[in-house]
DNA sequence: CAGTATCCCTCAAGATACTG
DNA sequence: CAGTATCTTGAGGGATACTG
């Protein structure tokens, strides 16, 4: 059995660490960002990524025991089974556009190309993402604080 | 010298590639949210993360050169340098927001304690960060698509 | 204090072959 | 097609010692 990660984070009082250890690693984050591109089967996954067979079979093993996948029986009708998003792991929808906005930002070149995440009935791009208060109004970190345990 | 990473992704035409192929590795987003927190030094960085001294320096080092971190000479008038977020860097504040607001709701335990992020002048937390269409609705995945090159 | 230089060991990761 | 099993390589990562 291929082994699965630290752990150590886990323990930690803060969610950002808990977070990062759970789906901070290159191929799960991949494997999400197509599952919410509508991929569901062990193939789709594989051949869109290139992953290794066992490597995927670790990631998904890991999302399904983390609770974001869950298990379904195939809907074509064959014995095979798809990995579809939980509720839990359709609330990383907001972390995935995270990426995105912040890669469109800032990891292209001026003019060059890129796959965009468009609103499917007006063919609209989406706002930036930002932070907010209670009130709506866009904070900055130098506005924030951590408040240690609670 | 400790190699960098894979950089395969960076040919990806994917901003979700691209970004994870640069800060989707775990000490380097923990680095970049003590960063938020108003870390500069080595030694702060060091200290708070327990991370093997020759991690922090491969890290910070790529952090720089993907213009994430820029160096200065100390505040403090010692030789030695501080290592603060450009404007690129800065502009990851929504991505860590993410990490910690999911984490918040999936990750402890029903009254278990965490860290919490607050609006230093209110005391209150931010709101939950969601994906919004450009007139400002917010958006469910289904809603979305992604058109593959522009 | 802020790094750099080694050493060492585990595990991540790909390749390949096999199975129901 | 959807996995599982095995093998090998190299990178990730910690520990320790050294340096300006």
């Amino acid at each position: 059995m291929l082994t699965s990660k630290h752990q150590h984070l886990q323990a930690e009082p803060c969610p950002v660490a808990r977070a990062v250890d759970v789906i901070a690693d290159r191929w799960t984050l991949l494997v999400v960002r197509d599952a919410f591109d509508g991929k569901r089967r062990f193939g789709d996954f594989q051949r869109g990524l290139g992953i290794a067979r066992s490597m995927l079979t670790d990631r998904l093993r890991n999302l399904v025991a983390a609770g974001i996948f869950e298990v379904k029986p195939a809907s074509d009708g064959t014995s095979y089974q798809e990995y579809v998003l939980t509720s839990k792991g359709s609330q990383l929808f907001p972390l995935i556009v995270a990426f995105r906005q912040w890669g469109e930002r800032h990891l292209f070149d001026e003019g060059e190309a890129y796959s965009q995440l468009l609103e499917t009935a007006s063919g609209e791009p989406l706002e930036l993402m930002s932070p907010t208060t209670v009130n709506g109004r866009t904070i900055r970190p130098e506005e924030t604080t951590v408040r240690k345990v609670r």
